[in-house]
DNA sequence: TTTTATTGGTAAATCGATAAATTGATTCTA
DNA sequence: TAGAATCAATTTATCGATTTACCAATAAAA
């Protein structure tokens, strides 16, 4: 039936008045702008009658706020950023925002670009798991006073808010247990890439194995493979070192991958090989025997992330310092890391 | 240095011309206006040095595109949605499309709102997973010629294009091929779901088990349940029927929390009981013995559905009937679906 | 010679809202 | 009683683009 959708002005025209008084009432200034009650209400009644809604395209191009945050992870189709997405997302709609959301595949170039696509939709905050290389337009972003969240990795050179996790202390106790179980040869497997995460996650094997005089054994294979891609290179290194007797996977991905090489070369867990992966997955629990997982608090860092960046857009607070939020890992403990069962046998 | 955003009428009073002419230049239509090469040149050389870039706001408000598209998920946490975005996302992207996604939970309220959100903000194409209860805004789009694209379930009572599985013959297969290994007392473990593809789903198992003469075994667990309060319904319903000899699961989140739960009963697989679940999974690949599942072709789904809204969008394709597509689900045998180990002891 | 087309653009209207400035009538204040 | 303040809105400007309508000067056609 109605063909064209009502504007602010068709309202005004059918009530015989202006269309300020109609966008004063709709807004909530009725009684700072001392509007009768009575055309208050009769205003009230007749919108909610025809269904008007305002233009929201219109009012953003006037205000300059969108109600609208920009959301980009590695790769939503990764468990752990499309959880995090999905708290996010909650939080974000339970306060009148939505989500535009994009995955930068951790490419710099592609990262950019989106970066100026938000900017351009006049997104009123950013929240990003940003890859190595967009350092200045996470810059450019700040002194522009956009506000903007980091999450699972920051920029140590930018002052910036974030949230991430205590990675280096989550590998440094994970292989600490290796060792205490009796474990030598500990390799870590892990993505190339210079993120903080990922340095931190190394960072914290490297310390654990130094102090207990052992010998790292790493393989870092390349970032954003198809999984397929990723399971030689796994499997050649584990090929050259036979006698590696536990495994750290440094990312849930790779974790998944690998236990598909180990599993497909026939290499049995926990008698031939310990494992350990970082981040907590389905796979790990119902895998025969269960992984031992560093789980990262998902929902909790949802929470941090939303909540700065919502604080920061309530115009009512005032413009605070950059929260940094570190938050603890919690490190399950299962089958597949059981005290080595060759050393009953050297025994 | 640059304080305030350039607009189009900065760049004309910098070249002191009109800011039409700048316009036209800029949307490609300065042979059709006839404006001097000379000129065009000369615009697009000032316009790249500054890096002018025009409002999209004030551009959509004017022409009534956004580029963007509207996607409303099941829920965007879980895998098979999670991929089917992300191929979505890449589709759009690569044709200068940006996503708006959203969780309808199955909510059909939620989804209601969302649907009005999105017409708020002027997407430019909706792809959306509906749930029960919102066959009426799905048809009020429609009438109001806006291009929709519905997947994973329908409508039959709406014209609209749709991009689904084989979901009824899926599991008819995959009821029949366990019948054919022996199997006698299959058990079909679903959502409460009024939804297309899980009516299919269900109707398929219960063809395959007419057809043979045997009796279904029912059990429906509540939708949006949290995994843990699935799986209590679960386990109650496998301790009624210790006599079960397969289960067929309905979804993957059904299927992973199904599993914890024969694990945490000390069931095993297969030599108890024999398992296929739909929607394959890394779970169900590395599961010990790996799991037969349906595997639906999520890359397949996403294409076909980006491409159907794609060439709605695109004006200069004569706005055809809508597409109804069907796609051939994989069933992947595995080790949980062997011949049954019982027969065996039997003959 | 008058009419019509072409050339190379421009001024003004428009999209649908918000915000600032203004108005005319009444009431209060000094 | 002149001037200020209040009231209850209204008029007009603005956000930053696109689009329609138009224009003056020259060339081509009738």
């Amino acid at each position: 039936m109605i063909k064209k959708k009502l504007s602010i002005v068709d309202i005004a025209n059918k009530l015989n008045i202006s269309k300020t008084t109609v966008s004063f009432i709709l807004n909530g200034r009725a009684r700072e702008k001392r509007i009768s009650e009575e055309l208050v209400e009769r205003v009230l009644k007749f919108v909610k009658e025809v269904g008007y809604k305002p233009n929201s395209l219109a009012k953003s191009l006037r205000t300059g706020k969108s109600h609208i945050i920009g959301l980009m992870v590695e790769n939503i189709a990764d468990p752990f950023f499309a959880n995090i997405a999905r708290y996010i997302e909650d939080g974000a709609y339970k306060n009148g925002y939505r989500i535009i959301y994009c995955s930068t595949d951790n490419d710099a170039d592609k990262t950019r670009d989106l970066i100026a696509m938000f900017r351009d939709r006049h997104v009123d905050g950013y929240i990003i798991a940003p890859p190595v290389g967009v350092e200045e337009d996470i810059a450019e972003l700040l002194k522009d006073d956009l506000p903007v969240v980091l999450f699972d990795r920051y920029f140590p050179g930018i002052d910036c808010s974030y949230v991430v996790t205590d990675n280096l202390n989550s590998t440094y106790t994970a292989t600490e247990y290796l060792v205490e179980q009796g474990y030598k040869k500990i390799a870590f497997i892990t993505l190339e890439s210079h993120q903080t995460q990922m340095q931190a996650r190394l960072d914290g094997y490297k310390k654990a194995l130094e102090q207990n005089n052992l010998d790292p054994y790493i393989k870092e294979v390349a970032l954003n493979q198809e999984t397929k891609l990723m399971s030689e290179p796994i499997a050649d290194f584990l090929k050259n070192n036979k006698d590696l007797d536990a495994i750290i996977f440094g990312t849930n991905r790779i974790g998944t991958c690998g236990l598909k090489v180990i599993h497909n070369m026939g290499i049995r867990v926990p008698d031939d090989i310990a494992v350990i992966s970082f981040d907590d997955h389905d796979v790990f629990e119902l895998y025969t025997p269960s992984i031992t997982a560093i789980a990262q608090p998902v929902e909790e860092i949802a929470a941090n992330t939303i909540n700065i960046l919502l604080s920061k857009l309530d115009s009512s607070t005032p413009n605070t310092d950059n929260k940094k939020v570190t938050l603890q890992n919690d490190l399950r403990y299962r089958g597949s890391s059981q005290v080595n069962p060759k050393l009953s046998t050297v025994k």
